[in-house]
DNA sequence: AAACACGGCGAAAACGGTTTCGTGTTGATA
DNA sequence: TATCAACACGAAACCGTTTTCGCCGTGTTT
């Protein structure tokens, strides 16, 4: 077991200083021709790296971002993690992933783990409680010790600091707008409450969809899930008693699960029944039949997220200013509606 | 914007040294009553954390632990992740993903990144172009440099290392035996080149179940992918030449890419045709028919992998003794064959 | 020959902690 | 009163770098 080398070994080693050593492996012109050759012949010969730890300490900058969601066997979560993490590893940065799981006391934690010098800065996603709870000191407080911070997805304004999300708005108006296009009637959405900022979005682009229609708003309509966790039953006395023709869902799962139902009762999709959900995963690819979804490009959208965190972070400025990045959902059309 | 207060800070304000300052947060005895509550609540007042990289500088320990996974957006690392995540938060570590994409240089250059000074250990599970190859040198050196390595799923025996995998024959093996004992006669595998350790293991486990049985082996029933990728025309010509009655797949997509394509044909499952797949991910669950699956348990070995890892990295022994973790898989039945 | 420039290198501080080993003061003891 | 332990604290080394500054010797200039 060949423990790493340091500078101070190959000082030794060549009998020379240590700041030599440091100079000639950076190519200082300040180093002789024949010093910096021989120290560099020999770092190269075991393999020589510079210790990552002792580099952030000095620099006070880790090349680490915090990366805080809820839960990440979640398909949107994943993406959006895959989109920072080839961006900021590209630009030589690391990820370190923390999970919430939903939980305001672990996301507080959590931040407070990574807060004390071991990031540069975060990129979050709010738990569900932090949302309903709507406390967000734990944000603020990071921001003004100078962290940087990117919120994606479920942000708040209550923060100042960069953000990107997708117009959920937008996204669940041109859903529901094409199903009024083809000609439904009894166009349902089925939701989760409020308190989460995107089902909150999504349910005001249905209801201007509806709204500037002339089906106009049938509040029962709305199924409102009291969380993310799937309860079967709810869906199924709702679809029961209401009897939509068109279905806008908040995520894949409701949708897929009102879909599974209606088609036990002997319902054809897309012709007596057609279903639009959220979140461009495995599940509507795989559906049967495939589900049509407003695709939020997570992907993207961490890319975007570690691109404006990484710039504020390696940006001298001390500019306060910050911007909200609003990405372009796009309906990925599917067998579960008519085309 | 107030920046984080240090020692130094609080020794300079309250008039004593350094060293006092470190001594009476931590309590020690050897600090006078009067002073340490001095300082604890000056400390407090103005939220003193020491700062973790000076401290793994001097410990030599980051707390931190690299995980180096294929993919991300992949229902069985996430639920890994979530173990490992889980585990390691719960232990005081964090977690540092990195993704090699399938990509032998990504592994490369993602070890060494880490591998200076960022973490204590690694959690990996290898890439498909590493097993390819066959090159596990950068395993090597880090285990060599007395970094401590678990490798879970796609393991390679060149490697001295902890390892846990689950019973990937045992699971194919029961699987199989399933459908004969159901009274199915042909029975096809559909999987991935041998390269994939795991792909190798289950088609091992198919062949073993089948060579106990008076059904005997048919080479022809197997379909070897040549990647993960889909390639739906391949599996219905495979499908439609075959004529299986019952078939395991070595991932959920297979299978219900395959229940897709049988349902469309007019096919009954399971009547006429049975399937299994493997992980038990959203896909199964959803499914339509529900997808009868041999369970990874991912988030079970994501904690073991973690446990083994920070036990290690916490003896100090230099006990150079490795273990093989070897999982149960469990056959979680659903709709897809019959019950 | 004195002055100076400059190339090549080392000493030391700094990053923010921990920890060992003094050291000065106090009070008790011989 | 001299000795000594106990107590309370500080100095300094150390972790592994980077970087500023100073120094020495050589060669050139006047």
């Amino acid at each position: 077991m060949k423990s790493k080398i340091t500078l101070k070994d190959i000082a030794r080693e060549l009998e020379v200083s240590i700041s030599t050593v440091s100079k000639a492996l950076k190519n200082s012109e300040e180093i002789g021709r024949d010093t910096k050759e021989k120290i560099q012949a020999f770092a190269k010969l075991y393999n020589y790296k510079p210790n990552n730890i002792a580099i952030s300490l000095k620099n006070k900058r880790t090349k680490n971002i915090g990366v805080v969601i809820p839960d990440i066997v979640h398909h949107f979560f994943t993406t959006v993690i895959r989109g920072i993490e080839k961006y900021a590893n590209a630009r030589g940065y690391n990820v370190i992933v923390c999970l919430s799981e939903e939980s305001f006391d672990k996301e507080v934690i959590n931040m407070e783990m990574l807060a004390n010098g071991s990031i540069d800065g975060f990129i979050m996603s709010l738990s569900s409680e932090t949302q309903e709870k709507g406390d967000y000191n734990h944000l603020k407080e990071v921001t003004e010790q100078g962290i940087p911070v990117v919120l994606f997805d479920r942000i708040t304004q209550e923060v100042e600091c960069d953000k990107v999300v997708i117009d959920d708005e937008l996204g669940a108006y041109q859903a529901t707008k094409k199903f009024i296009d083809q000609g439904k009637k009894r166009i349902a959405l089925i939701t989760t409450d409020d308190y989460l900022s995107v089902s909150k979005a999504r349910t005001k682009g249905y209801l201007k969809a509806l709204k500037e229609s002339p089906l106009g708003i049938d509040e029962s309509m709305i199924l409102k899930m009291p969380s993310m966790e799937m309860d079967e039953g709810a869906i199924k006395t709702f679809l029961d008693n209401k009897e939509p023709d068109a279905v806008l869902c908040v995520n894949e799962i409701f949708a897929v699960c009102g879909m599974r139902f209606v088609q036990k009762k002997g319902l054809k999709i897309p012709e007596d029944i057609s279903f639009i959900g959220f979140t461009d995963g495995v599940l509507s690819k795989y559906a049967n039949p495939s589900l049509t979804v407003v695709a939020q490009h997570g992907e993207k959208m961490g890319e975007e997220a570690a691109k404006m965190l990484i710039d504020k972070v390696e940006s001298e400025a001390e500019e306060e200013t910050y911007q909200t990045k609003i990405l372009e959902p796009t309906l990925v059309i599917r067998d579960s509606i008519a085309h």
